[in-house]
DNA sequence: AGTTTAATTAGAATGATTCTCATTCCTAGT
DNA sequence: ACTAGGAATGAGAATCATTCTAATTAAACT
């Protein structure tokens, strides 16, 4: 397991790597993200970093994801006519979107799917990322078992 | 080949099947999707049914384009922090986002591809629908490819 | 310490979508 | 045909998410 420490080293790291820097702002917002893995909104990321600092503002939170979302340290997700999600997960998986409840889980991908799932398109097309969504019914112990 | 008018009546089919009535608004509104599949937004919908029906207000194109989601006549399609696109195509497909030109092409899938994406799902997930989307560059060959 | 550049902040502005509600249109049942 | 009731539309207001602006603060680099 990667200690909370390694975890805001990695965070100045990359930042610094893509010649930004660290801040506070931007360490309360990661680790906010690493605290709570439930795919939150801004609106949710902002109110979680609100306590830990009063005055940080929303257009703070949009940076900060935004930039964080540039580091690589987390993707969005975007569910039909809502808001952006930001997820803190490195590995390559898809999402499941919960329709009863609203909620996200991650979901692992075994080794290759995603090459395979790639190597459908026709030449000419080369894709940086490919995104997976499910959307459907999840049993509550199948939720406890993800999130 | 399908013809034009077995779409309509194919509209007018599935909106009853559901228990909505067929009106010229959402036949306008079908028809400007049918008529160029390049995933446009509400409000281009909204442009290209004015000529056609002038009165007609963004609000009953939302309406009407909600409508024929529900009857599975059309799929939406979010990419990240843009408006919903819409396209009637109805065959299963996968959607690639050119990030240089901002278009949308449709990629068709193979034969239990999507069958077999399901199946990384664990046990308690129960997916009603997979979305693939790929984001990347297109070459221009390619492109007229798909539209 | 002083200069330069980046980051943050509050609030205004924009964009997309939804809501409200009055009006019009259908449809069914007389 | 006539009318009551529900459905659909239209105009504009309201809401929600996000981005922009301009001013202030903080950091890095002489």
């Amino acid at each position: 397991m990667v200690s909370n420490t390694d975890r805001s080293g990695a965070l100045a790291q990359r930042l610094s790597d893509s010649g930004l820097r660290s801040t506070p702002q931007r360490e309360v917002i990661y680790s906010v993200l690493l605290g709570k893995r439930d795919h939150p909104t801004a609106e949710e990321v902002f109110a979680r970093a609100k306590p830990e600092m009063p005055m940080i503002s929303m257009a703070t939170v949009y940076n900060c994801l935004e930039t964080l979302v540039q580091c690589d340290l987390v993707r969005t997700v975007n569910f039909e006519r809502g808001p952006t999600r930001y997820c803190p997960n490195l590995y390559p998986h898809a999402h499941f979107h919960d329709e009863a409840t609203g909620a996200t889980h991650d979901v692992d991908l075994p080794p290759g799917l995603l090459e395979q799932v790639k190597s459908i398109l026709p030449a000419g097309f080369d894709a940086s990322s490919v995104e997976i969504i499910f959307r459907g019914k999840a049993r509550a112990q199948a939720e406890a078992h993800t999130l």
